[in-house]
DNA sequence: CGGACGATCCTTTTT
DNA sequence: GGATCGTCCG
């Protein structure tokens, strides 16, 4: 242990060798935070402490399995394998399974993926005959996601004022309905949904102080990785389990912190010191992945936020690279900008592919570098977008095993109930599901009831849905005796979609086939390396690794020496020694659906920081000055981003080149330019989004607002505003009082609005 | 009932 | 540009 402790700094060393009690780590970018928590992990168990003593919650499972592995490195395979370790996602669904009577469920409970969800609330909307497209399925989710990571039940959000006030003024009066409606069919499905897992294990130490006490005392230790990045659901089953020992040790960094959009509250890190008021605080602040030129390229960045915690990161690497910036003419210049570029780097440098990353703002960006790539023979490889397990013959073949593991699941019946078609089609579904609401039961539960015939089918109608029904019967049998891999080649075959696939001689039809062969041999892998190790190698827990897999953990072998293609949000934690950033563009990046706020746009700024932390030796940006959108082009202005960046960590010989052809580009987006002044080398900031300028400095504390709405501390009577769905109009009346501000708005065409301020998406025109 | 074909909506980001 | 949705017809 003494020789790893020696591979530390001062800062480093003592926040790995810090005694019982709470720590907080901030870690800056690239200050070897992993390698921090590895050896706090190591340090423990070198002093004694049984591993099944720590649990270990980190973001991603690859990051978990890497870990382990450096663990195991230090005090060996046997010992690190008994760790608790993983995202909360995986680590509590595996906990609520053991528990799952406790709180009304089965320990086979489905979980529900995002898509599952959507189809659910897509049928209650359906079913409580809410029209008007106000009702999407995934802005109701987002509503109920972030209630639940709130911990706000249906009955609390109906009671809610504020979250009713959203609501109606979205025009969504009803989501705490749906909400209500959407809890009650998870239950009947036996399934949790991703937040259900943490707010289930909430429900659970809250009304099982027994089994929360269990937990309290097997893990005496409690480290959190990227605590930045957790809501309050997940934030309070940590206070909870470290209520007695205090033995919690967080780790993060506020300037990274990414994922508001999915209820995180940054507030937590900030907040600790008051849980914990005796913790002990670390700082890492020495970089050791960038260049100079990068670390203080990113601070400037960084530094265009208001609130943060105050720290310095700094390189003692060499100077390095000035960053680069590509300016292109059309998203299609733009890749083949970028690969021309990433061609002469490499042979400039004898670098590998690996090396290489192209990190970009939505999933939609990467089809222009891929085929950019693939014109110039570059291997890739890319993350997200429709992963493996999003393909439609995949989830088909998934659906029957969750079928066989939980009948109850609805969304999966749905799915297979007419897959392959067997003559079951939209009116008996129908028939079936109203006489579920009926009888308040799950669908599974009426297609096996005894009295199914007096629902009034036709005999050949019954005998269809009677041979489903014990088709599915048949595999349930069937779970005790084989192993996953054995009951996943049976219902294949039985079930017929292999006969089915067969059928289609297509190019498209070979891909099919060949995606449920790799999932076979998937499952085969998991039964077997289950089985060696001695864990259970059944078809739940198959189902639940496949359900919690992000899409960094789904790497296969060959992915050796290719270009990264993935978002910033899922380079997150990842690095690599040259980086491009693209679609550095108004509108994309930041995103124009953060233009309304500030706090938004701080989160489009960090997450920049985020991109540009993620290189070692260069980073690279880009823009297209048009781009396809929807089908149609539309044109774009550089991003005000680039502008954060102080000029002398610019490479401008490029630029100056480009900023005749920019000063000529007539702008699109009127009355509200952006860094469309890059004239002047990035240097002229757009007053509008310059905060730093109009808000009087708040000091060192750092101070987090928690204001929704636009910023409209300008707004008189008269102002002409814009909003976004009922377009211009003008201020007649103001009243009340901040944070409560009421406006009337008289909109030339939707008419007369009372808007609350905080909520109300109000751009201010004039 | 099921497949085919236009119309329509859309896009952040993910466990 | 592309996935999803509703409608139409065999």
């Amino acid at each position: 242990m003494q020789q790893y402790l020696s591979q530390l700094n001062e800062a480093q060393r003592a926040a790995v060798v810090a005694g019982d009690g709470p720590s907080l780590v901030i870690a800056g970018a690239g200050s070897g935070k992993t390698r921090v928590l590895t050896y706090r992990i190591a340090y423990l168990l070198s002093k004694g402490v049984e591993p099944w003593r720590i649990l270990a919650l980190t973001f991603t499972n690859k990051a978990a399995r890497e870990m382990k592995e450096r663990i195991g490195v230090i005090v060996g395979d046997e010992v690190a394998r008994n760790l608790w370790m993983g995202t909360f996602h995986s680590i509590f669904a595996r906990i609520l399974r053991k528990e799952a009577v406790n709180i009304g469920f089965s320990s086979s409970f489905t979980i529900y993926d995002t898509a599952d969800s959507k189809s659910l609330i897509k049928s209650i909307i359906k079913d409580m005959k809410l029209v008007g497209k106000e009702y999407k399925p995934g802005l109701i989710l987002s509503r109920i996601s972030g209630a639940k990571n709130d911990l706000v039940t249906p009955a609390a959000y109906a009671r809610d004022e504020h979250r009713m006030i959203a609501d109606r003024s979205a025009n969504v009066p009803k989501v705490h309905e749906i909400f209500q409606r959407y809890v009650k069919e998870c239950r009947k499905a036996d399934a949790m949904d991703f937040d259900d897992l943490l707010l289930y294990t909430n429900v659970l130490f809250r009304d099982h102080p027994e089994s929360l006490a269990r937990y309290q005392q097997q893990f005496r230790y409690v480290l959190v990785d990227e605590y930045q990045d957790t809501n309050f659901s997940q934030y309070l089953i940590v206070r909870k389990l470290a209520e007695q020992h205090h033995n919690v040790c967080v780790v993060g960094d506020d300037a990274q912190s990414i994922y508001s959009f999915r209820g995180a509250k940054i507030e937590n890190i900030l907040n600790f010191r008051n849980d914990y008021p005796e913790y002990k605080l670390f700082k890492l602040e020495q970089n050791y992945r960038s260049t100079q030129t990068i670390v203080n390229a990113a601070n400037s960045i960084i530094s265009n936020n208001k609130g943060q915690i105050k720290k310095v990161v700094f390189s003692e690497k060499e100077p390095g690279d000035k960053i680069k910036v590509l300016s292109a003419i059309s998203d299609m210049e733009e890749g083949f900008l970028v690969v021309k570029n990433l061609i002469t780097q490499r042979l400039e440098n004898g670098s590998s592919y690996a090396d290489f990353a192209i990190l970009y703002r939505t999933n939609a960006q990467s089809r222009i570098f891929e085929e950019a790539l693939r014109k110039n023979n570059i291997p890739y490889k890319i993350y997200g977008g429709l992963s493996f397990y999003q393909r439609k013959e995949i989830k088909d073949l998934l659906a029957y095993l969750r079928l066989a593991v939980n009948p109850r699941d609805g969304e999966a019946l749905k799915r297979v109930i007419n897959y392959p078609a067997r003559g079951i089609g939209k009116t008996t579904l129908d028939r079936l599901e109203a006489a579920a609401a009926v009888n308040d039961l799950s669908l599974w539960e009426v297609l096996s009831h005894p009295s199914l015939s007096s629902l009034g089918f036709n005999a050949g109608t019954l005998k269809k849905l009677g041979s489903f029904t014990s088709l599915i019967n048949g595999f349930i049998s069937q779970v005790p005796n084989m192993d996953a891999y054995e009951l996943t080649s049976e219902i294949v075959t039985q079930s017929g979609i292999l006969k089915e696939l067969h059928q289609d001689k297509s190019n498209e039809g070979q891909t099919r086939i060949e995606n449920v062969d790799e999932l076979i041999n998937g499952v085969r892998d998991f039964s077997e390396g289950r089985r060696e190790a001695g864990l259970e190698n059944t078809l739940v827990h198959f189902l639940e690794e496949v359900s919690l897999l992000t899409d960094q953990d789904s790497e296969t072998s060959d992915d050796n020496d290719k270009v990264t293609l993935m978002t910033i949000h899922s380079a997150k934690g990842l690095e690599f020694p040259y980086v491009y950033v693209v679609g550095v563009e108004e509108g994309l990046f930041p995103s124009s659906m953060s233009n309304y706020s500030e706090q938004a746009i701080e989160e489009e700024r960090r997450l920049f920081y985020v991109a540009v932390t993620r290189a070692e030796k260069n980073v690279t940006l880009s823009y297209a000055r048009s781009r396809f959108k929807y089908g149609e082009h539309s044109f774009a202005t550089p991003s005000r981003f680039l502008s954060d960046i102080d000029s002398k960590y610019l490479d401008d010989s490029e630029v100056s080149l480009k900023q005749r052809s920019a000063s000529t580009t007539p702008r699109f987006e009127s009355g509200r330019s952006s860094a469309g002044s890059i004239a002047g080398r990035f240097k002229r900031k757009t007053p509008e989004f310059n905060y730093r300028e109009r808000t009087s400095d708040s000091g060192p504390v750092p101070r987090f607002g928690n204001r929704a709405g636009a910023d409209t501390s300008g707004l008189a009577i008269g102002c002409k505003v814009e909003h976004e769905r009922f377009g211009c109009g003008e201020v007649v009346a103001l009243e009340g009082v901040a944070p409560n501000v009421k406006a009337t708005v008289s909109f030339e065409n939707a008419g007369q609005k009372q808007l609350l301020l905080k909520f109300a998406k109000l751009k201010i025109l004039k």
